[in-house]
DNA sequence: ACCCAGGGGCAAG
DNA sequence: CTTGCCCATGGG
């Protein structure tokens, strides 16, 4: 039996910003600097084109769904978010890519994001055989250019962030690698050491990047859906105290339940919200 | 015109 | 340890 998995939840829901669905129905995207074609099919997913061991290790088939929707609370907040989002899945998407494009996040709404991931790609990225993406651009390819034709990818002032980060990265102060061997906390340390990296790119990047599924950003989005179904209390909280105080709540993959949360709300509201 | 967006960094309380 | 303010840009 193959395992489940929802293409467009999982490819559309804000942890990846570069898939493209083509007009026959299957996503094209870079695995790595990998060009590679997929669709959904009866079954699970077909690989259409590009390595199928790849993509499965990408698109994290081997993650037990059934064991991770167990641990989720019960509530009737998280069970619809649930039923809308069953079968995305955390990908595992190369840890520079995604450090990169979290770093150009901040105050940015998904639509952007993608944009900005688009013009880098575009400006600073290579050609990849048989796709018509573009890689997303190295480390230093991002540490030698200038803060100003970064901002011309609509950057804004995250220009010198990503620069700054691309910089360390590219010399080897920072070995994104190496630091996979570093426990949560200390890996969410050493993430908040970069430019342009506070506690919530942190934990999106441990999440998408690094493989951490306890690890739970709390954006605009999710603090709100905190404060309204899961927080008793006068004072209005904090993100970090959200955190701090909800995500034991949600378990081991607490990340997942985040992201499940956040699909449905954005989904869902995007058009009652004005 | 006004508001908000997958926030971070820094100064000040 | 918390709060207030600024930082660009684009879309509703």
């Amino acid at each position: 039996m193959e395992p489940e998995i929802n293409l467009r939840a999982t490819l559309e829901c804000g942890q990846v910003f570069h898939w493209q669905e083509r007009d026959d129905g299957a996503w094209e995207g870079l695995i790595g600097n990998v060009h590679a074609v997929v669709r959904e099919n009866a079954v699970g997913l077909e690989v259409v084109q590009g390595d199928p061991a790849a993509v499965a290790r990408y698109f994290a088939l081997d993650h037990d769904l059934g064991r991770i929707y167990a641990g989720f609370p019960r509530d009737a907040t998280m069970l619809a978010a649930l039923d809308f989002c069953r079968g995305l899945r955390i990908i595992r998407q190369p840890a520079w890519e995604c450090l990169a494009t979290f770093i150009t996040s901040s105050m940015k709404q998904v639509t952007h994001i993608r944009q900005m991931s688009h013009a880098l790609r575009a400006r600073f990225g290579r050609g990849v055989r048989g796709s018509r993406l573009r890689s997303y651009p190295s480390p230093a390819a991002l540490a030698a250019a200038s803060e100003e034709d970064l901002r011309g990818c609509g950057l804004g002032y995250r220009a010198k962030n990503l620069r700054a980060t691309a910089q360390r990265v590219a010399s080897g102060e920072a070995d994104l690698e190496a630091w996979r061997q570093l426990d949560d906390a200390a890996l969410r340390e050493a993430l908040c050491t970069l430019p342009g990296v506070g506690r919530k790119v942190a934990n999106c990047v441990m999440l998408f990047g690094f493989e951490r599924c306890g690890a739970f950003p709390v954006d605009t989005w999710i603090a709100r859906i905190m404060r309204e179904h899961y927080w008793r209390g006068r004072a209005k909280p904090t993100p970090l105290a959200l955190e701090r105080r909800l995500a034991k709540r949600f378990g081991p993959h607490a990340g997942y339940a985040q992201q499940y949360l956040f699909h449905h709300a954005r989904m869902t509201q995007r058009r009652a919200r004005r």
